[in-house]
RNA sequence: GCCGAAGUGGCGGAAUUGGUAGACGCGCUAGAUUCAGGAUCUAGUAGGCAUUACGCCUGUGUGGGUUCGAGUCCCGUCUUCGGCACCA
């Protein structure tokens, strides 16, 4: 017998694969369309696990709802621009494009090798001009819809990357790329108008039911909806100062004001007092702190007296004015009251700077005394020396106070978002380059659509750390303005790599169409992606960019559908000895090596069977091991015996031929139902688990020496079950296996088996018996046998007896085919 | 501090609606085969007490509760992980 040798078989298959161009999908009109993505790798030059986990997952469901009768689309590329390829040319010499582009070749092949079902046509890369010229011209578009616009305002850098980053790729303060520091700069960078959409995204994530709540909540808490009021309160002398709270309950315990360092009203108000000097070197100074320094002082809150002040708008009452190093400029209007009492914060400032306490909330069960208060009640309560509002509960009472202000013109109903426009200039080379123009006479001038696009040179080297070629390529920059006709130069900034993974799922659909950037036909034939499956890392980057961006282009009707991803799998990480796998830890685990040793299947078999899809997987040697091994034993069973059932009729339901074919022939019934159920709900683990128990049963059921032609025709069409189950798991053994049985190929491939439900039913169950919620004894009964019956011979086992001695019955639970419980006391 | 997820054998993990906890795999133990190792096959494997047989007790982080019955539902609590964090 052939033993089983996966290099030579793998090859084959894929050589097959490739040669019958397998995976290529078209529109077809009428036929229900599935569209399966996942995660487009950057080409760093190696595939790693999380790859090769996301991408096995991803291949299970395409193959299996291909077997379903889907027409399915499942495309794979390459999110090609990005910094590594330019520290990469740096540290070798090579130059980017090379660098990627070689990558892209390596791990297309690695791929290839773990026989992924892709359409290989549809194959994107976004540094391809074909691609990024659309990007570009996006842009525009957006330009004229004013969702682009450029401004100074301080932004994230990364000193160690020179480059400016967006919010979103500042984790704990550091550079989401590198993990080194992020300085706040000054700089003039080009937006995009994401907070024109924050309630909508907001909004939106209710209706997002097939995403994981894990997700969602990270969204809103990055998007930070938050309703409260605008009040307007006027100064002592003339002008008025607007503050946003959510707590308008407490308004007449405010005892200060503080502004942001960078409030317009900053060092104007102090002007002509005597604090006016030390208000400007105040200012000064909290301008010099970044945001991640400012943070670090939480508990340490500093401040300063404006020498002006306030009036409060409900009590007439004189507020003095800080500026406050705490107070953040960019979220609401740059300026708070402060209520020492109801809130923690103004509560250390008011302690620190001998600032009154007023209590305006008091809780029921106790009375709070302002000159004993360790720490501000934050709780709900009543309120207290709020004039006419006295005695109302608080919560009711931020709704009253907000209609009484509204109706007096002093305030007005509010809500705001923590979410910040998308900064997108990236002062780097290897990017899509921003299509604008600057003409000393003209201003800003926007590439026209006709001289699309704006090629990024690549005959440029990489020479100085963080220094863009692009600022010394004189032929880049030097253009004639496309209005005047004058000298002007163009922008060398490049786009954010995240603007090209906002739309690549779209051009998936229609990648070889030329007349503009998308084909809307193709695009709302296979729209929305009907299951996207990657890492939770990008919670609030890729995926809420993608929201943003896809919303834009529906408005720009380019794709019928708001909501990009109608369902989202977040598979965990791969980790090994506790870690995340990185080449500082040592305990990376390469694909290539596994593809070697153990073959494709293997590999991707231990991926999907270790741990269910979302949850971290730990890498363990010993489990491949154990897969394999599962791979030769079906290998064994299929082979063992091909002399002997290769030439029968097979079948799957034999159930009148004695008790072992009838038994075989509901496990194999129970286990398609299994399979199919948990291939659906993503249980990937247990229908390899059920799969297994099958091949234990058809092993037991083989040891036993059969002649009988209806018998090993039951054999061999359960070893056919079984690679039909498995074939979306491992694709290229079984296929094989399919073939050695002298099958045609069709069958395996083109449809997924049915179970009947009248297999999956026993005749006989076991039924459990408990004496007072105990396990004491089971019992084998016909399958819905009479309640009455069932119950006497329950109570008549002898170790039921032996507990109910003695004891009255008090009453006995009888749950069909499963369960007795018997009370007694 | 706020929001969220998760705690089950030696390990990875099972247990759709409350109904026999520990499926499946790894590891381990014993036996068969083998010159030996490996591979394969068979049996066992939550812990404890018994081992004369049948057993018996305890067990899903922890303390309560609801229920005939709780890993699953409710309340409290501890731990771990993830996200946000001076957001007014």
């Amino acid at each position: 017998m052939k033993q089983y040798e996966h290099h030579a078989i793998e090859e084959k298959r894929q050589a097959i694969w490739e040669r019958d161009d397998l995976f290529r999908v078209t529109e077809i009109k009428g036929k229900k369309k599935y569209y399966l993505l996942e995660m487009f790798p950057y080409p760093s030059g190696k595939i790693h696990m999380g790859h090769v986990r996301n991408y096995s997952i991803g291949d299970v469901i395409a193959r299996y709802k291909k077997m379903r009768g889907y027409n399915v689309l499942h495309p794979m590329g390459w999110d090609a621009f990005g910094m590594p390829a330019e520290n990469a040319a740096m540290e070798r010499g090579i130059h980017p494009a090379k660098w990627t582009y070689d990558n892209i070749d390596y791990m297309k092949k690695q791929l290839k090798r773990l026989g992924f079902s892709y359409d290989w046509a549809r194959e994107i890369a976004t540094c391809d001009v074909e691609y990024y010229k659309w990007e570009q011209w996006f842009f525009l578009k957006m330009f004229e819809k004013g969702l682009v616009y450029r401004k100074s305002a301080p932004v994230n850098y990364c000193v160690h990357c020179q480059t400016v980053l967006a919010n979103e790729q500042v984790v704990d303060g550091n550079c989401w790329r590198c993990n080194q520091g992020v300085i706040q700069k000054e700089l003039t960078q080009w937006f995009f108008a994401i907070t024109k959409y924050a309630d909508e995204l907001y909004e939106y994530c209710d209706k997002l039911t097939g995403w994981p709540e894990r997700v969602l909540n990270m969204q809103k808490n990055w998007i930070g909806k938050s309703y409260g009021v605008e009040v307007d309160f006027r100064l002592e002398n003339s002008g008025i100062l607007t503050i946003f709270t959510t707590r308008p309950d407490t308004l007449y315990g405010v005892t200060f004001m503080a502004l942001a360092p960078e409030h317009p009203l900053a060092i104007t108000l102090a002007e002509g007092t005597v604090y006016e000097k030390k208000v400007k070197a105040f200012v000064e100074k909290a301008k010099m702190q970044d945001r991640s320094f400012r943070a670090e002082l939480k508990g340490n809150k500093e401040g300063i007296f404006t020498g002006r002040y306030a009036i409060n708008p409900l009590n007439r009452h004189k507020i003095p004015i800080y500026i406050g190093n705490f107070v953040l400029m960019e979220y609401g209007t740059g300026a708070i009251m402060s209520v020492p009492a109801h809130d923690q914060r103004d509560f250390e400032f008011a302690k620190a700077y001998g600032l009154p306490i007023i209590i305006t909330i008091m809780p029921k069960d106790r009375t709070l005394n302002p000159d004993t208060l360790e720490e501000a009640y934050e709780g709900d309560g009543y309120l207290v020396n709020s004039g006419e509002f006295n005695g109302l509960n608080n919560r009711e009472a931020i709704g009253k106070i907000i209609d009484y202000l509204e109706a007096k013109g002093l305030g007005r109903r509010k809500i705001n978002f923590r979410l910040r426009d998308w900064g997108i200039s990236r002062q780097r080379y290897w990017g899509a380059p921003i299509p604008i123009i600057y003409c000393d006479d003209c201003g800003i001038v926007p590439v026209p659509y006709e001289d699309l696009p704006v090629v990024l040179p690549l005959d440029l080297e990489v020479k100085v750390v963080g220094r863009s070629p692009l600022l010394d390529c004189e032929e880049f920059i030097k253009v004639k303005c496309p209005k005047c006709g004058g000298p002007a130069k163009r922008e060398t900034d490049t786009m954010d790599t995240f603007v090209e993974s906002s739309w690549y799922f779209l051009k998936y659909t229609c990648p070889n169409y030329k007349e503009g950037p998308l084909d809307k036909d193709r695009v709302d034939y296979w729209m929305p992606v009907d299951q996207y499956i990657g890492g939770v890392e990008h919670a609030v980057l890729h995926l809420l960019y993608s929201r943003f961006f896809n919303r834009v282009l529906n408005e720009l009707g380019f794709v019928d559908v708001r909501e990009p991803f109608k369902n989202l799998l977040t598979q965990g990480m791969v980790i090994k000895d506790g870690a995340k796998m990185s080449k500082s830890k040592g305990n990376v685990v390469d694909p290539d090596y596994l593809i070697e040793k153990y073959g494709a299947d293997t590999t991707r078999l231990c991926c999907l069977f270790a741990a269910p899809p979302e949850k971290d997987l730990d890498w363990s040697d010993k489990g491949v091991e154990g897969c394999y091994r599962f791979l030769q034993r079906i290998w064994r069973l299929a082979t063992e015996k091909l002399h002997d059932i290769k030439h029968l009729e097979s079948t799957y339901t034999l159930v009148d031929h004695g008790e072992d074919c009838r038994l075989l022939t509901i496990k194999l019934h129970k286990t398609i139902k299994k399979v199919t159920e948990d291939i659906e709900r993503f249980h990937l683990n247990t229908a390899i688990a059920s799969i297994m128990e099958l091949v234990n049963a058809v092993y037991k059921f083989q040891e036993k020496p059969r002649t009988n032609e209806k018998e090993l025709g039951l054999l061999k069409g359960s070893i056919e079950v079984i690679l039909k189950l498995l074939f979306p798991f491992v694709p290229h053994i079984t296929e094989e296996l399919w073939e050695i049985l002298g099958n045609d190929m069709a069958l395996l491939r083109d449809r997924w088996i049915d179970y009947y439900e009248e297999y999956t039913i026993e005749d006989k169950v076991t039924i459990a018996v408990q004496v007072n919620g105990k396990l004491r004894d089971t019992f084998e009964i016909e399958r819905d046998e009479p309640e009455d019956s069932v119950k006497e011979k329950a109570c008549n086992l002898e170790k039921v007896k032996k507990h109910t001695e003695g004891k009255s019955i008090k009453k006995v639970i009888v749950i069909p085919n499963k369960l007795v419980n018997i009370v007694c006391g």
